[in-house]
DNA sequence: TCGGGCGGTGAAAGCGCTCTCAGGGGATGA
DNA sequence: TCATCCCCTGAGAGCGCTTTCACCGCCCGA
């Protein structure tokens, strides 16, 4: 197989040349006469020489590939057209630097040490991390080995708004959730239930005091909230607890379109109607917002976007400038706006 | 940043050991005695002692990755549960085997170069390649370079079949199809349309053929046929298709769920009735087949179990022989059966 | 004609690790 | 008590690459 890989003392034999004057070839040929880097060009295409990126890395310390971190068993990371999305725009960015992406999932508690061991191992030189719950371990190791990172969504763990290195890139999620629940009062509605995501990250947090924020209340009435965790099925049996507990609901907003599609799938088997007997709003605006039936009121937020951000922050970080952006540009966290959007369900 | 990682001299010398005796440690420890094993094992915890992995595969030309290699546009690869199912059996079996999986995604012609060099640059051990169509470069990229490789699906290159070291995973599209389409056909339907992926995939052209045999023709009716790509939006294009040249169809078997959802969409906007006035057969039972409206008939494929059956191919492959596999088990192409799930589409 | 400078090239020193090989010491058998 | 063997351990040679540093011509100005 690998069998006899040419090295770079080999081009050397076949050019006729030095290793340091190959290796000046190949990486980019500055301060090599024309006829001699042309004949090593030559000699590189003749025998299919290709740099090993192990030996190359031991010198450089660098890998050129990044690690996304995931902290969510692949059923979901996989089904949540949230990370799809976030994921597309971190590939993008990253191809353009000619960095590659390496996608990590951790899906049990033993993983973590897999992970961590291979983050600190130098595999990489930068990690994005997402979906973090409060005690994750994962900052901490990372910081530890002094892997430049970047987060996707706010941090919530104790102490990590005072980190002036801290990097991640989030959206107005309390705004957003703010202005789902104004446009259900808005249209009327005054029984107005929540669907949250796990309170142990920032966006399920920040989109219920959004919900607190509209209707002006230091605290929500307990009958009104249920809890999900971000999936279809979630959202179905927290729908299903919300119109136990309270059967005179005349609306619901969902902390996610997932989670508000699988309300949608309890509403239609407990024979309310949507949006005559209870609105339905979700928040994201993906996929199944727009193909949920009826068509979900959703909040809109670039997720594709966000991701290009948090890879293009991380490059800088790493020294990378990507193309179009100032180097000027501080390095600092970033907050996107969020926009609701109207469809059937409200 | 990765300021001072503390090395295997460093290591060393808090043990007051030679290296070649850390490396031992470090490796599982066989051969050390126990009180310098337990010596060593502190002075890697109190110094924090990672191993450069860069080092490490230099020496041992392993890595402990592979790439898991996907020609499609991310937009697919994330949206389409096919991928996501597939991946996860994947990364369940490589991280048994403690093997890091790497995902690249080829979106336009220009990566291929990009990940052509990254597979022959020895990032990998190995590699699995995935929806790849009949005139792709990729195969022989890898194959040029050595590098071993599993394929999802039956590759459909010339002469592909007859090598004998060809390693890939398949189910039996074609016994499926038929039996999707047999199924319509005692249903009492006559006038069957089908819905096809793209037939330079083998997967595709084998449902198609599928779809011949249970009709018992030698050539499909050409208004019976659309074209799709796999994609919700391509099975409603080519839905409306189908209903524009034959409005008398009683039935179609869709190539995929996906196709099938987008089909149904059509059905519904075009006020057609489904199972009454058309029957939807899909194909691969993946979540949009259960959620449809109605619920799609399909055709079951174990695909996680698919991915984990290629995933352990490539680690006997490579040597690693994945635990519960008995050793001596001929390392040859899998093909796994097809099941009929009738719903409430047909 | 000669000295200084400069662009281009090669020799060689590692990067951090694994692994072979040789040697040292303790235990064992005579 | 001495020789033999075996178990551990350490020294050292690379893995393939980058990069510093010294050097060799060559061209220029004087």
């Amino acid at each position: 197989m690998h069998g006899h890989r040419p090295t770079l003392e080999a081009v050397a034999a076949h050019a006729g040349v030095s290793r340091a004057t190959v290796s000046r070839v190949v990486n980019g040929g500055a301060g090599v006469r024309k006829a001699l880097r042309e004949r090593v060009e030559a000699s590189v295409a003749a025998l299919g020489y290709v740099p090993n990126s192990a030996a190359r890395s031991l010198v450089t310390r660098r890998t050129g590939a990044v690690a996304v971190v995931i902290a969510e068993p692949e059923t979901r990371v996989f089904s949540d057209p949230f990370f799809a999305q976030q994921l597309r725009g971190i590939s993008r960015e990253l191809s353009a630097c000619d960095t590659q992406l390496l996608l990590l999932l951790l899906e049990g508690r033993t993983d973590y040490d897999r992970v961590g061991r291979y983050l600190a191992g130098g595999h990489v030189d930068g990690a994005l991390m997402f979906s973090l719950h409060r005690d994750d371990p994962l900052p901490s190791m990372a910081n530890a080995s002094g892997l430049p990172t970047v987060f996707g969504g706010r941090p919530g763990w104790p102490g990590a708004e005072d980190d002036p290195e801290l990097l991640y890139v989030d959206t107005d999620n309390r705004g957003g959730a703010r202005q789902a629940v104004e446009h259900l009062l808005e249209r009327g509605r005054r029984r107005i239930a929540v669907i949250t995501g796990p309170l142990d990250q920032t966006s399920a947090q920040d989109r219920l005091d959004g919900y607190r924020d509209a209707l002006g209340v230091a605290e929500a009435d307990p009958a009104l909230v249920a809890h999900g965790d971000f999936t279809a099925e979630g959202g179905e049996r927290a729908m299903a607890e919300l119109l136990d507990r309270s059967p005179d609901l005349d609306a619901v907003f969902a902390g996610s379109d997932l989670m508000a599609s699988g309300a949608l799938r309890t509403l239609r088997s407990r024979g309310r109607r949507v949006p005559e007997d209870v609105a339905v709003v979700g928040y994201d605006d993906l996929e199944p917002a727009a193909w949920a039936v009826p068509a979900l009121t959703t909040v809109r937020q670039d997720v594709q976007d966000m991701g290009r951000m948090m890879a293009g922050l991380l490059l800088r970080r790493l020294g990378l400038d990507p193309e179009g952006v100032p180097s000027d540009t501080p390095l600092a966290p970033v907050v996107t706006p969020a926009r609701l959007v109207v469809r059937d369900s409200s």
